[in-house]
RNA sequence: GGACAGGUGGCCGAGUGGUUAAAGGCAGCAGACUGUAAAUCUGCCCGCGCAAGCGUACGCUGGUUCGAAUCCAGCCCUGUCCA
């Protein structure tokens, strides 16, 4: 569906692989190659910090505003408090106000590095949906919103056929996201002359939505266009891990780690993830992912480079690298590596391990100790009652493993 | 409001009175092999404790029993059907 398209916009989602679904291609492409397209994507504020599994999403604002558009983050502050069921089994737990406030403040730092805010027109835009939704009284909602959705089509939104196919409960309040959903459309098309909502495949119903009501209403054609699930080569979705998710805030994780996530992306994913989070060109990413054997990683170190760079700014994303290095082709320790600093008494093992969260629990710490895991400057160390104590004013590398390396001093 | 079904460890899912901290699978961690990759094989996988050991755990609260995830009562939650 895709030879040339017109727009700048839509050949480069295209041509990086953002495109999955677009309501009316042909129309939005005619727009947006002749002016300045105001589009905008919905973030939910479920955390202090978003995570890579909404990096693609933000690709998305970021690419509007490449090609000579105009991004709009909305931050749902209002729909947060009902509760996107859209790809969820279950229903989310409900936020406090203060906890949304307090999420959205830590959400906005993202953007603020990603997207160019200014006053220019194609300056990017973020704006809190609570600031209507909340006014608007049930009474005058049913009657304005209410006629223009039935119950029987949205009763065919998979969002809301997973849960009655699996016989997993579907709250009313919940129910009602896709309205709210639309009607944000439906404001945003009136007070910014948005024209485009984007978003992951799983919104599509909830955009076509937001388009349907834009038409009935006030009869003004908007467009919807979807980005494509990103799963990685082994089935996981972006960014999902035990440890937690990868965030994108420093706070929540520091850059070593996150640059170390994207360092150990699978072979197969390189060129896909290039050509989504960074701003490289395609032949040069074409040469980069054609790499055999141990070379693709010269591929992942530019991969972890440039979405750290994006991300976490350059300091964060050199310092890491640097780290890495040290850390790993020098077999020595780097200076962003996790530090802890123990007692003049020294500390055990085990606790250590746990203090510089490489093990959950002492339990797990004897774990992998007995399972030769551990080392200390390269030695193995097997004994639970080994106490770590560093010279005075030197330090100790700590490793787990291959991977999970960090210093000890004193 | 009624009838029926169900609520088990991060997830899925066995288990209907006794070596059950709870089968099996997935996810995860570690070891081997490698390239900080994948695949494969092996081990581990509630917490505290150096250890002996202790503490918690099968929706909640009580009860029966030497002993309960398993039996009883009440409650909460969910689904299906009925009103």
């Amino acid at each position: 569906m895709s030879d040339a398209f017109e727009s700048d916009l839509l050949r480069l989602l295209e041509e990086r692989g953002h495109l999955h679904q677009i309501t009316d291609a042909g129309a939005l492409d005619a727009l947006a190659a002749k002016q300045i397209v105001t589009g905008y994507v919905g973030f939910d504020p479920t955390a202090s910090s978003l995570h890579i599994g909404n990096l693609a999403s933000i690709m998305l604002l970021k690419r509007l505003q490449q090609a000579g558009h105009r991004p709009i983050v909305i931050m749902g502050g209002g729909t947060a408090k009902v509760g996107d069921p859209s790809g969820k089994d279950e229903t989310r737990q409900l936020l406090t106000e203060e906890h949304l406030a307090a999420n959205i403040a830590g959400i906005k730092g993202s953007f603020e590095r990603i997207l160019h805010f200014d006053d220019s027109s194609t300056g990017a835009l973020l704006i809190n949906n609570d600031d209507w939704l909340s006014k608007l009284g049930y009474v005058d909602m049913l009657r304005d919103v209410g006629p223009h959705f039935t119950i029987n089509r949205m009763l065919t939104f998979d969002s809301v056929k997973l849960r009655l196919d699996r016989e997993q409960p579907l709250s009313f309040l919940e129910f009602n996201y896709m309205i709210m959903q639309a009607y944000d459309f439906l404001v945003l098309a009136r007070d910014y002359d948005c024209r485009l909502q984007l978003g992951g495949s799983d919104q599509w119903g909830n955009i076509v939505n937001g388009i349907e009501l834009n038409r009935r209403i006030d009869g003004r054609e908007v467009y919807g266009f979807t980005a494509p699930l990103i799963t990685r080569a082994d089935g996981a979705k972006m960014g999902k891990s035990v440890d937690g998710a990868i965030w994108l805030n420093e706070d929540a994780l520091p850059a070593y780690d996150f640059w170390q996530y994207w360092r150990n992306t699978d072979d197969r994913d390189v060129g896909k993830f290039l050509r989504l989070f960074t701003d490289m060109p395609l032949d040069e990413i074409a040469r980069l992912e054609k790499l055999e054997g141990a070379e693709i990683n010269d591929a992942k170190v530019v991969l972890a480079n440039e979405v750290t760079r994006m991300v976490r700014g350059d300091e964060a994303a050199v310092a890491a690298e640097a780290t890495a290095r040290d850390t790993f082709a020098g077999g020595g320790a780097g200076e962003d590596l996790p530090t802890l600093a123990v007692g003049s008494d020294g500390l055990r093992i085990g606790a250590v391990l746990t203090e510089i969260g490489f093990t959950a629990s002492n339990g797990e710490a004897k774990r992998k100790l007995a399972e030769g895991a551990v080392k200390l400057d390269g030695e193995s160390v097997s004994d639970p009652g080994f106490v770590v104590l560093p010279d005075e004013g030197s330090s100790v590398k700590l490793s787990l493993g291959k991977k999970k390396h960090g210093i000890i001093t004193r």
